[in-house]
RNA sequence: GGCGAGGUUGCAGAGCGGUCAAAUGCAACAGACUGUAAAUCUGUCGCCCAAGUGGCUUCGGAGGUUCGAAUCCUCCCCUCGCCA
């Protein structure tokens, strides 16, 4: 491993847009060792597999590994795959899937992908958990779990209400931070990243691992963004998120739906612009929200997919959703005449609503007719005002299907 | 192990023999207004149809009582609390 830049330089880079460092001296400590010894820190972070897709919250942290890259260290990507092979009991009764070797398998892969739009992957690696989860045996578990206290789990604010309100605890979700910072003990990690709401899991493991020997590892609080609903947490749970393979018209129109509240949190979080840059769209978020969402929108779409692809996106949605126009590019599928949902009749046609539940706009017939009364189904561009409207067709006929203000279908009846 | 309190439609939370597909709030969806923002107003929000003082399936699960059960009884599963 070659020399490393100055401490100080590399503090004020790790530093940057971080929510906290706990402790920092002993991050600087660690790298003024690093750079003495020319021996790269080990920077982790834990990534859930459950979930394939990563969105714009995951990318504040591994621009964060990336720095870690640029600055000479390893980065290694943490699939939870065990954890996800148990299954999470949190969250009542409902039990989360559990996946087989072969999803986890999968989504390793489309995380590579992923991770390839911001990560170096040449100098990262990416460790199932299983691969040291997998062989603990009881007496190794047990060991593990002497290194904490309930006392102390209970400090977890998440913990600590769900006791108050009488909820349930399961043993188990006690095991989670446990086994993620047995992760840490694992790859003797000198730093962990994770966004606030994963401080705790984060600090348990600088206990777990100095009674396991090692020194504990330092903690970069990523700050959490919040979701397109200007609420939550960005989070596919809440659907509310950008992912990071969306194309770029959806990155575009999802950022457009955004609160205003949001911007000055946004242009922070999911854009490259610091310092002037940063402050005079902040100015700009303020004096003329619409005209800084606009070029949030195209910041965003513009790093994930390039300034060409920003600019058509921007297009397309002036298009669709100032001039109301219909969209190029809309899901496409052939529907049989014959599907019962259709009613097809050769001298009338097919049932308007039933056409809208062939095509996925509505979940179910009352769902359709609802819609149709209250004014929001439309057939190429007519308005459909009768719930037992039939329209004309044959085989081969294509129509557009709209359905409230922003989907659309084109079916083709064969 | 003992005693007590609970499990209701996405969430929260009413209902405690018929008038309950189930109050209310939130979320969601749609319409108006707009900047695909916020706020506001309106409507919808189990499923099915020939659309009606229509039919069917829901109130942890399985049985039972009753003309009739989310509501009563029995057993089971789960959660919470107190005691051990």
């Amino acid at each position: 491993m070659g020399s490393f830049p100055p401490v100080k330089e590399q503090m004020d880079e790790i530093r940057r847009d971080t929510a906290e460092i706990v402790p920092e001296e002993e991050l600087e400590r660690k790298l003024e060792r690093s750079r003495r010894t020319g021996t790269p820190l080990i920077v982790k972070q834990g990534f859930d597999p459950t979930r394939p897709d990563l969105h714009l919250g995951h990318a504040v942290s591994l621009r964060k590994l990336h720095t870690f890259q640029e600055l000479g260290h390893d980065v290694v990507f943490v699939l939870g795959d065990y954890t996800a092979r148990v299954g999470d009991p949190s969250g009542r009764s409902e039990t989360r899937p559990r996946l087989t070797p072969e999803e986890i398998e999968a989504n390793a892969r489309t995380y590579e992908e992923q991770v390839a739009t911001i990560l170096d992957l040449s100098r990262s690696r990416i460790e199932p958990n299983s691969k040291w989860l997998a062989p603990l045996d009881l007496a190794a578990l047990l060991e593990l779990t002497s290194t904490y206290t309930v006392a102390r789990m209970l400090e977890r604010d998440d913990f600590a209400n769900r006791f108050a309100a009488q909820r349930p605890i399961s043993v188990m979700e006690f095991l989670y931070p446990l086994m993620q910072a047995f992760d840490s003990v694992a790859l003797k990690a000198d730093v962990e990243l994770g966004g606030s709401d994963q401080k705790f899991n984060l600090l348990v493991a600088r206990t777990v691992q100095e009674r396991y020997g090692q020194e504990p590892q330092v903690c970069l609080i990523m700050p959490l963004m919040r979701g397109t609903d200007g609420e939550q947490k960005m989070s596919k749970s809440y659907d509310n998120y950008i992912g990071i393979t969306e194309n770029a018209e959806q990155q575009f129109g999802k950022t457009m739906s955004i609160p205003d509240t949001l911007l000055a949190e946004w242009f922070r979080l999911a854009t490259p612009l610091r310092g002037d840059e940063l402050d005079a769209a902040l100015a700009d978020a303020r004096t003329d929200p619409y005209r800084a969402k606009r070029s949030l929108a195209r910041l965003i779409a513009t790093a994930y997919h390039g300034g060409e692809a920003a600019r058509a996106a921007e297009e397309q949605f002036d298009l669709l959703f100032r001039r109301h126009e219909v969209p190029d590019d809309m899901p496409e599928l052939d529907l049989a005449l014959d599907l019962p949902a259709l009613r097809h009749e050769p001298d009338r046609g097919v049932w308007a609503p039933g056409l809208f539940v062939a095509a996925g706009l509505a979940a179910s017939n009352s769902e359709a007719i609802r819609l149709v009364d209250q004014g929001a189904v439309s057939i190429d561009g007519e308005r459909v005002a009768d719930r037992a409207a039939f329209i004309p067709v044959h085989p081969g006929s294509v129509l557009v299907l709209k359905r409230g203000k922003r989907q659309f279908a084109r079916v083709r009846l064969t």
